[in-house]
DNA sequence: CGATAATTTGACCGGTTGGTAAACATTACA
DNA sequence: TGTAATGTTTACCAACCGGTCAAATTATCG
């Protein structure tokens, strides 16, 4: 046999699972870096460790390691929102919402460029996971934001463009990273724009949803 | 005489005016949709309605053509924070450039999404332009903000996350567009979403802002 | 008009890129 | 161990891409 990919139906061997992974890996590094036409099956090939031809024995195109990267990495990106409690305090739901997603920005901000990348250049490729399951999520958080100022929780705003902007300031420190240390200057090494950022954010969200007269 | 571009240093023509602004136009409609690596020479030849040798009669280089474009969009890209007024009075002024941000978002979607992609890909060809003119610009309003800050006329924050706040959250719309779009529904014919968006960028920040205690 | 400079085009080139063919090597397993 | 399936490599290709060249066309101006 020579169809590797077919063997999705069986059970997968020990090398695949190892060699897929080191692909997919090498195909993020490479990918949030350059997007999805800035990069080439060569660089990620040597960032993988392994000849071209080896890589394309796994993923046949390069289309395919792209679909299947974005498809896992989603998942893992909607986590911080997914734990959203409706039945937790609403002020501190939030913040904890917004400090996990700027840890994510943090710690994983090859995974946020890969987004950011496909969604600026169109999402050509995924437009049909953004109207699916994404929208279904955030819908059902932003039915769950709206009944907090329902309740008078939180300040009356509206849940959608608040998620947004959660999204927005927070992913900012992954994907304009570069902006960020330019003009911050030269004190590059440690994570203190992080901590800057999620004391002002935290000042931002919080007191911007305060209720003003707590007489429910 | 075959370099007209050496022609910089005498007065341009008629035809070289007309033809470098079809050129940038169409680079920018590119450039802003494909990244820099991902637009062809070919693709911006042909929305401009010229050959490629024609146009690369203009413009040597691609990378020429690409720089061309950026410090003319940077320079106009800057103007809203410029016109912060240190003698307004603060709140004001910063929700007018909150306002003025979100329109260019609106308006000007592809010279945001053009310095996305030049950004989230390590700004290899502007890192000069951020560290420079960019900082400068930052660092003087920033001190603006301090002041105003110190004066009590707005809370205590970090005023460059402040401004790093306020430039995620409304160019969010011009460079996300597609995500805002998949998750608000079905109506995306309008810019209602940019008139919902102002209301609650207002209300977030300067109910955000607003010092609680005014006495000073 | 005539000539000189500016502009435009079709044909082409070398390097890169995504992908293939087929021989070779290794692993899994009866 | 033998052998069939799986994994790896070398050599290669066709399409694409940025850029050149020389010839043709058009504008400029005395």
């Amino acid at each position: 046999m020579v169809l590797p990919r077919a063997a999705r139906t069986q059970r997968r061997t020990r090398i695949q699972e190892e060699k897929e992974e080191r692909i997919l890996e090498a195909a993020l590094e490479v990918f949030s870096l350059h997007g999805y036409r800035g990069a080439t099956v060569d660089q990620i090939a040597e960032v993988a460790g392994m000849s071209k031809p080896n890589l394309l024995y796994y993923f046949r195109t390069k289309e395919a390691m792209h679909r299947a990267l974005i498809t896992r990495v989603l998942d893992t990106w909607l986590d911080p929102l997914r734990e959203l409690d409706a039945l937790g305090n609403p002020v501190a739901e939030i913040r904890s919402y917004i400090r996990r997603k700027l840890e994510m920005a943090r710690d994983f901000p090859r995974e946020s460029r890969l987004f950011a990348n496909e969604i600026l250049q169109g999402a050509p490729n995924i437009e049909d996971e953004l109207k699916g399951p994404l929208k279904a999520l955030v819908d059902e958080k932003a039915a769950v934001i709206r009944s907090w100022a329902k309740a008078g929780k939180i300040a009356k705003c509206d849940p959608y463009h608040l998620i947004f902007s959660i999204w927005s300031t927070t992913q900012h420190y992954a994907d304009f990273d570069v902006q960020v240390r330019a003009v911050l200057g030269q004190d590059n090494a440690g994570d203190g724009r992080f901590e800057d950022a999620a004391r002002f954010l935290e000042q931002l969200f919080i007191t911007g949803l305060e209720v003003k007269d707590p007489a429910s």
